[in-house]
DNA sequence: CGTGGGCGGATTTTT
DNA sequence: TCCGCCCACG
């Protein structure tokens, strides 16, 4: 069989990978190293070559993104439709299983699936049940207890309290919160993943019947895996089937929310003589900024061990710009950003990255004021808007009376009289028996008024009405009846008029979506599959316009993607690596990783920036630069300054007096110090290498002096909190 | 029942 | 500083 077609695209490493024997494989993939490719390939192999059926066959990845990508290219690859395989993410494939053995599971037919939001407020509503005070019992803090245990693989009755009270009170609400959802038919996205895993396990000849079906299982981004992902797939796996695993430790940056990079080492010993295959080939990045991702990560303990490399040239230096505050750092960028349009780039060639999303705005108010249009990723998206909410609560309350969520969210909306007073009867009805909200809602009359009585039963009547009425529609046509019989785009249409029409317009969008949507195999109706999809993928650009724009993300989110200018920004200690990750190793090297994925995203241009002072939560702070700056060899930065002519050489020796950075390594030797334009005529009595005192910072040597008059401003190298740059007028130094 | 002002809290995010 | 939530008032 002729199978150059597979092979020819490939380099050799990729080839190793792809032609793998079959057996346990962990393919190290750097980043940019053509990762996904070589899941396709593998699976084109097994089918073609090997001959592998497609319905052996089971990809998991993380991001429904992810997983359509893979579906996309392997149904190009292998000019079939992709149906057989089973491609999802964790959360999807655990949710197709589920449908298909819900009474295995014990969950009704109809069950339904939590978001966050949701999640949070049942799980408020159940602290309240228990008349805790939810400022002490914090719903965020719960839901987090909760997720963690069951991302652990951990039910009520595996945990012991310790002892302590504090633990004691979450078991219980732990326990509260199941019985809850169970009352309500819902399960949250970490019940798909446990419930699915607890059936393949102990349901009698569930996991023998999948473990003989798939007999192939590839794995994408194994280092974001948690505990009960990797069990899992160890269940699923058993001993007979082959993992295919890829994955790059280092690029594991979801430790704080249960991924656990040592499942990468955990698997290799669990899995008998596992093949380990390293992607080192860099596609993307010039050479230049390779060697200063290699740096940086390279200060990281326990890595597996691997260095890209690219057989392209270096590329230009790595800009670094100290800025001033964060202003002065928005303006350089957007000015970087403007040069490389007025040079014919993409606006969407330029990335901004940032630590934490409070430093987007900045950001966005320079580039609105250069009229350059920027998305920002990770807002709202469309299925967890408002309005969109409330329209899915409507059907799903139609699908499933029981979902008290979904109660209580529209049983008011539009306002039809069923206030606070009536819905804590109903809520301590549903307690005191333990039903959900709709059924105390038939059984509550004679503990209401006959007025609150009747809006209830108007809400009922309707609900039923709409159920009736949509019964045998086209999905869209159900959608967008929902919309009107509820009230739902009257009472928008009062809103205040541009605030309610983008609204009213997306509730047409949601009805185009259910248009277009369309339902897969399993014995679900189309609504209660449109409802799934809904949680499930909360619609990443649904309204996506493909306009050009720069775009501006968290370092997070910037994962996976690659654009030829990236800003890095907001270097500062304590902003990144951020304060609460660095008290202990795990979680600085954690940034370190997060700073490595920074770097990688970037094909052509790399910028480093950080300011030397920031208002933050109106606060104004002092960072020192990150010490991820100094861990870039020196020999690939080069300095920016574009404010300040400068007129002699950026680099000055060490023997500027207290040069270097606090927390830099020892002759890291960065030469991004110094060069900054001296004044002649020096404010105040103050002259370089004078020691003064600041009331916050302590004793200190005056390195730099410039500005005049209200904007002078004196760089002070602080005994105890190093170099510092403060305005002259607010910092009330004293003379030593 | 809806809104406005006061209060507290403010990494990172997917599903 | 800014946003979201809660409560008090109209």
């Amino acid at each position: 069989m002729d199978v150059s077609h597979i092979l020819a695209p490939l380099n050799d490493a990729q080839r190793q990978a792809v032609t793998a024997p079959l057996k346990p494989t962990l393919v190290l993939a750097g980043a940019g190293s053509g990762k996904t490719r070589v899941l396709t390939h593998r699976v084109e192999w097994l089918v073609q070559v090997e001959g592998v059926s497609p319905h052996g066959i089971l990809a998991v990845t993380f991001t429904n993104k992810a997983a359509a990508e893979m579906r996309h290219r392997i149904e190009q690859q292998l000019g079939l439709p992709s149906a057989p395989l089973w491609i999802g993410t964790f959360h999807g494939v655990c949710h197709r299983l589920l449908r298909m053995h819900w009474r295995e599971a014990g969950l009704p037919q109809g069950f339904q699936i939590l978001d966050g939001e949701d999640q949070q407020r049942l799980i408020k509503k159940v602290i309240r049940g228990l008349n805790l005070d939810d400022t002490r019992w914090v719903p965020r803090e719960v839901a987090w207890f909760i997720n963690a245990q069951k991302d652990e693989g951990l039910r009520p009755r595996h945990l012991k309290d310790e002892g302590d009270p504090t633990r004691r009170q979450m078991i219980k609400l732990y326990e509260a919160y199941e019985e809850a959802c169970r009352r309500n038919g819902v399960v949250d996205f970490a019940e798909l993943l446990l419930r699915s895993y607890e059936i393949l396990k102990d349901a009698p000849g569930l996991g023998d019947h999948y473990r003989s079906r798939f007999r192939h299982v590839l794995v994408d981004e194994f280092q974001d895996t948690n505990t009960i992902q990797y069990e899992w797939m160890k269940v699923l796996v058993g001993s007979a089937s082959v993992p295919y695993v890829v994955g790059d430790d280092d690029q594991s940056i979801y430790r704080w929310r249960g991924a656990r990079v040592e499942n990468l080492q955990q698997y290799r010993k669990d899995f008998r003589d596992v093949q380990l295959f390293r992607l080192e080939q860099n596609y993307r990045s010039t050479g230049n900024i390779l060697d200063a991702a290699n740096a940086i990560i390279g200060n990281n303990s326990g890595r597996i061990g691997k260095k890209l490399w690219t057989s392209e040239g270096k590329g230009s230096a790595i800009r670094l710009f100290r800025a001033y505050n964060e202003r002065d750092e928005a303006e350089f960028v957007v000015n970087k950003i403007r040069e490389w349009i007025a040079q014919g780039g993409n606006r969407r060639d330029n990335a901004i990255l940032y630590r934490s999303n409070a430093q987007s705005r900045v950001f966005e108010e320079y580039l609105l004021a250069a009229r350059i249009p920027y998305r920002v990723y990770g807002g709202l998206r469309f299925f967890e808007r408002q309005e969109i909410k409330d329209a899915l609560a409507y059907l799903r309350l139609i699908s499933n009376r029981d979902d008290d969520a979904s109660f209580e969210r529209v049983v008011n909306l539009p306002t039809r009289g069923i206030g606070a007073r009536t819905l804590e009867v109903l809520r301590a009805h549903s307690r005191a028996h333990s039903k959900s909200m709709w059924q105390s809602a038939f059984e509550c009359n004679d503990e209401l008024g006959t007025k609150a009585a009747s809006c209830l039963q108007a809400f009922l009547t309707l609900i039923e009405k709409l159920d009736a009425e949509t019964q045998g529609l086209p999905l869209h046509e159900q959608v967008d009846h929902v919309i009107q019989a509820s009230g739902l785009a009257g009472h928008y249409q009062k809103e205040k008029a541009d605030k309610g029409e983008a609204r009213l317009e997306n509730l047409e969008e949601l009805v185009s979506a259910a248009r277009g949507f369309e339902p897969e195999d399993d014995g679900m109706t189309p609504l209660m599959a449109f409802l799934s999809h809904a949680v499930l993928e909360s619609g990443e650009g649904q309204a996506e316009e493909w306009e050009d724009c720069v775009q501006m993300m968290t370092l997070h989110s910037a994962k996976g993607l690659e654009f030829p200018v990236v800003f890095l920004c907001g270097l500062e200690d304590g902003l990144f690596p951020h304060q609460r990750s660095v008290t202990d190793m795990h979680g600085l090297e954690e940034e370190r990783r997060l700073c490595y994925v920074g770097c990688t995203r970037a094909m052509r241009h790399l910028y480093l920036t950080y300011a030397e002072q920031r208002r933050m939560h109106g606060i104004d702070s002092y960072g020192a630069p990150s010490r991820f700056i100094a861990e870039v060899p020196a020999r690939l930065v080069e300095e920016v300054r574009p404010k300040v002519q400068v007129s002699r050489p950026a680099y000055v020796p060490s023997s500027r007096p207290g040069g270097g950075y606090p927390g830099s390594r020892p002759n890291a030797g960065n030469g991004y110090v110094g060069g900054r334009r001296f004044q002649d005529d020096t404010p105040g009595s103050l002259k370089l290498g004078q020691r003064v005192r600041h009331a916050k910072f302590g004793d200190g040597v005056v390195l730099n002096l410039e500005g005049q008059g209200s904007n002078a401003r004196v760089q002070v190298n602080f005994e105890r909190q190093g170099t510092k740059w403060l305005m002259m007028g607010y910092a009330n130094l004293q003379v030593v």
